[in-house]
DNA sequence: ATAGGGTTAG
């Protein structure tokens, strides 16, 4: 029934009714003070005792009620001593002090600060004292425990090491700054206790955690970490983390794995173990984090939900989710009781980990199935929908949350923007403003995309303002998100100074600038650009050969663009995706080049899918190549049967050939088959005829009809209520700019946008095309268009909102 | 003393 601890005294030394109370109560003392000469303390054993003194009548004395206390303190039964101490009459000052200590782990600090104030002076001494101080201290409350020693030394009581080293943890917390920290340090040096080791460890990760804080700028505060650290008389586990762990929190990592891989630190510190392989996995150097872990593994250490935590993100992070999965299996498996709560932490890198591997149902089954969720959880979830483009749920999802916190914000306002939805994403936004939320530079580059949406320039460049205010202006994610903004809202000479000016630039920002310049249709700049980030040894991905490919394809670089795509595998070693090959396919098909095109496709390790034969069809809309184009067209009907696109570029494609008889076939076919003609879809159509009379010269007979038949298209879908999206008609429209100019249609096409009122975006991009063919007139007309639908007008702290004729105003941001 | 959730480019 006891432990192996339990002297079989314990069971004679029984005490009987007969005896005198005074012997009773000698002998329940005695008891008690074996229980606490156990270790640990023999709590159940005390009960027992406690038990019998209830049964038998006895009414415990003071002493033996403040020992109990103690006991029920030390064993973490809080209750039963709080139940003593409100009966007793004069808790003693080992009662008191036991019971603060107890409240302070349990991180109760008002109970223990109570019991503190209620205590006279005059039975206080200096451990209670410490107690208090201590408690603070470990709550993180550093200025309490500071202003307690003030008040400990007024009221004159010595201090001794304990103190001290309470105090010198307090002072660590609050050090900020160099100046504190040295502050501190002249206090352990004036306390003399520079040789205590504990001392030492929290007077070194205060030089750690300053070095680490943005606002300093050299590595001296670790360098003066580091003496101390070799000067320790002796050094202990703490004092090896420590300095360990303030090396990878500086981002140090290879003087951090010096002190690791070299003699004197203890083998077995898990802690150390965890902070290189985290240390690894912020850095993005997966490879080094999972060697680490397999040695930790293989030399037989005790790996915790520290360490898995850390290489569970790795497997998220880097895609490893076979490897991922076998670590779920191993934690399941290993665990004594298969508690699905091991740790918080480990499930929510297991969720991350499953919807980073595109198996956001299972991350929501392992998230249904924790018995704890806390806000992480919920964020990562939300995460999970919002890249899956599962809006629907997102926004439910996010609708349900008990609680959110910027993260939430950010996630849902981008995943908004990126789903085409720029204005709820701003409306979020402004609402998450108004709720108190400072935005992080996160949160304003999903704003600034939802702006790149909706094409609002005035919006964006607000924004962009406000993240200068904001102190942002060096954001990397924000910039980018810049570049993109004015990209599509028309100013690439925007993007591009600004890309110029950003302090520093990633992969990203270079993918963005590239694309940016290939979307207007200066293809030969993107490619210089291209070549210039690869001079300055910047690795190019997949995505940054998506978006050359493109900018190839607009300027109608053939040849450079095959060049590209046959040096993505063989230079850098990406494999080309289905998307790569399509935009090859879209390269050659806009050139003409159906042949190539042809064996382009037959060099394709699996069966080319729907994009393949968009792109295939797209070029023959553009050439009028009907064979191929019908052909593409029925492979579409059997992928994808219900998409409406398919028809909607057949027939377009028999619209550039004139064949109008065709075009009311596909319609009645659409019509015929069921298939569910979108409101989207309508714009679709609009789009593409546009885009029809820009690339051919040849003036159809018919151009007449078609434009009324823009026009009941617009009526039917303004009728709908449908908001076009600037995006589709801005990648429809960034053919080469010098095919706008030779086109002799721009005339008649501002006829057909002024019948239908396209988006701003559109409409600046028709101005700029009228403002290149020299049409003038137009050109001013379609500006103050633009400038008439949307303006902005601040005015002090209010700003104006002018939009379709309609004023709102409100609090400037 | 070590761990978990975000962003931007196509």
């Amino acid at each position: 029934m006891y432990s192996h601890h339990s002297s079989p005294r314990f069971f004679t030394f029984l005490v009987t009714r007969s005896f005198s109370s005074k012997a009773r109560a000698n002998r329940y003392a005695s008891q008690l003070q074996l229980c606490c000469l156990q270790s640990p303390i023999s709590c159940s054993f005390a009960r027992t005792v406690h038990a019998h003194m209830i049964a038998s009548g006895f009414k415990p004395c003071g002493h033996i009620l403040n020992r109990l206390i103690y006991i029920y303190c030390k064993s973490s039964m809080l209750a039963y001593a709080r139940h003593l101490f409100d009966e007793i009459l004069q808790p003693d000052i080992v009662a008191r002090t036991t019971l603060i200590s107890a409240y302070s782990t349990t991180g109760n600090l008002k109970l223990a600060r109570e019991i503190f104030c209620e205590t006279p002076l005059h039975v206080r001494d200096t451990v209670f004292y410490n107690a208090m101080i201590t408690a603070y201290s470990h709550n993180n409350d550093g200025h309490a425990a500071i202003e307690l020693f003030r008040d400990m030394r007024r009221n004159d009581f010595s201090p001794d090491n304990f103190t001290f080293t309470s105090v010198i943890g307090a002072l660590a917390l609050v050090a900020e700054n160099e100046r504190q920290c040295l502050q501190l340090h002249c206090a352990v040096v004036k306390s003399g206790t520079a040789f205590v080791t504990s001392v030492l460890n929290a007077l070194i990760s205060t030089y750690v955690k300053c070095a680490s804080s943005p606002s300093v700028i050299s590595s001296s505060l670790m360098g003066v970490a580091r003496r101390l650290f070799d000067d320790m008389p002796e050094k202990d586990d703490l004092s090896w983390t420590t300095i360990i762990t303030g090396y990878v929190k500086n981002d140090d990592l290879d003087s951090a794995r010096e002190l690791f891989d070299g003699n004197g630190m203890c083998e077995k510190m898990v802690v150390a173990w965890n902070a290189m392989i985290s240390g690894y996995m912020h850095r993005g150097l997966y490879k080094e984090a999972l060697e680490m872990f397999r040695k930790m593994y293989l030399s037989g250490m005790q790996l915790d939900e520290f360490t898995f935590t850390s290489i569970i993100s790795v497997c998220a992070n880097a895609g490893f989710f076979q490897l991922g999965k076998e670590l779920h299996a191993y934690i399941l498996k290993t665990e004594v009781n298969p508690s699905p709560d091991f740790s918080l932490p480990v499930n929510n890198a297991l969720i991350t980990l499953y919807w980073r591997c595109g198996r956001v149902d299972e991350a929501r089954e392992i998230f249904n199935y924790m018995p704890v969720r806390d806000l992480v959880s919920w964020n990562a979830i939300l995460s999970g929908y919002v890249n899956a483009g599962r809006i629907k749920e997102a926004k439910s999802f996010f609708e349900e949350m008990p609680e959110k916190n910027i993260l939430t914000w950010t996630v849902m306002i981008s995943g908004l923007a990126q789903n085409g939805f720029g204005e709820e994403g701003l409306k979020l936004f402004n609402q998450m403003k108004i709720l108190g939320f400072e935005p992080c530079d996160y949160a304003f580059a999903g704003a600034i995309t939802s702006c790149a949406v909706l094409g609002t320039l005035e919006h964006g460049r607000q924004l962009h303002a406000q993240l200068v205010r904001f102190g942002f202006d060096s954001s990397l994610s924000a910039g980018n998100a810049l570049i993109t903004m004015y990209a599509r809202c028309g100013v690439v000479e925007a993007a591009h100074s600004l890309f110029l000016t950003m302090p520093c630039v990633d992969s990203v920002s270079w993918n963005a600038m590239i694309a940016a310049l290939g979307q207007h249709g200066h293809g030969g700049q993107a490619i210089e650009l291209f070549e210039e980030m690869l001079a300055e040894g910047i690795l190019p991905d997949r995505i940054t050969f998506l978006t050359v490919l493109s900018a190839c394809s607009h300027a109608g670089l053939v040849k450079e663009g095959h060049h590209y795509f046959n040096s993505m595998y063989a230079v850098y070693g990406i494999i080309p995706g289905e998307d790569h090959y399509a935009r090859v396919i879209d390269l050659l098909c806009r050139a003409g080049k159906f042949s190539e095109a042809k064996s382009v496709m037959e060099s394709m390790p699996v069966e080319p899918g729907a994009p393949i034969w968009e792109a295939l069809l797209a070029g023959c809309r553009i050439h009028g190549n009907m064979d191929i184009g019908i052909k593409a067209a029925e492979q579409l009907f059997e992928l994808k049967p219900e998409h409406d696109g398919t028809y909607v570029q057949l027939s377009n494609m028999y619209a550039v050939a004139g064949r109008w008889a065709d075009v009311a076939k596909v319609r009645k076919l659409m019509r015929d088959r069921g298939v569910k003609k979108e409101p989207g879809c309508s714009w679709l159509e609009v789009e593409n005829m546009v885009h029809v009379f820009l690339v051919d010269d040849a003036v159809h007979p018919e151009v007449h009809a078609v434009y009324n038949y823009l026009d009941k298209l617009c009526q039917e879908m303004k009728k709908l209520g449908y908001v076009p999206d600037t995006k589709f008609v801005l990648h429809d429209m960034e053919f080469d700019q010098k095919e706008y100019a030779l086109s002799t249609h721009s005339e008649k096409l501002a006829v057909a946008f002024g019948l239908m009122k396209l988006p701003r975006g559109a409409t600046i991009r028709v101005f700029k095309n009228l403002r290149i063919c020299g049409d003038c007139h137009n050109a001013i007309k379609y500006m103050s268009e633009v400038v008439r639908r949307e303006i902005v007008v601040r005015d002090g702290k209010r700003f104006h909102h002018f939009k379709d004729g309609e004023c709102s105003c409100g609090d400037y941001w």
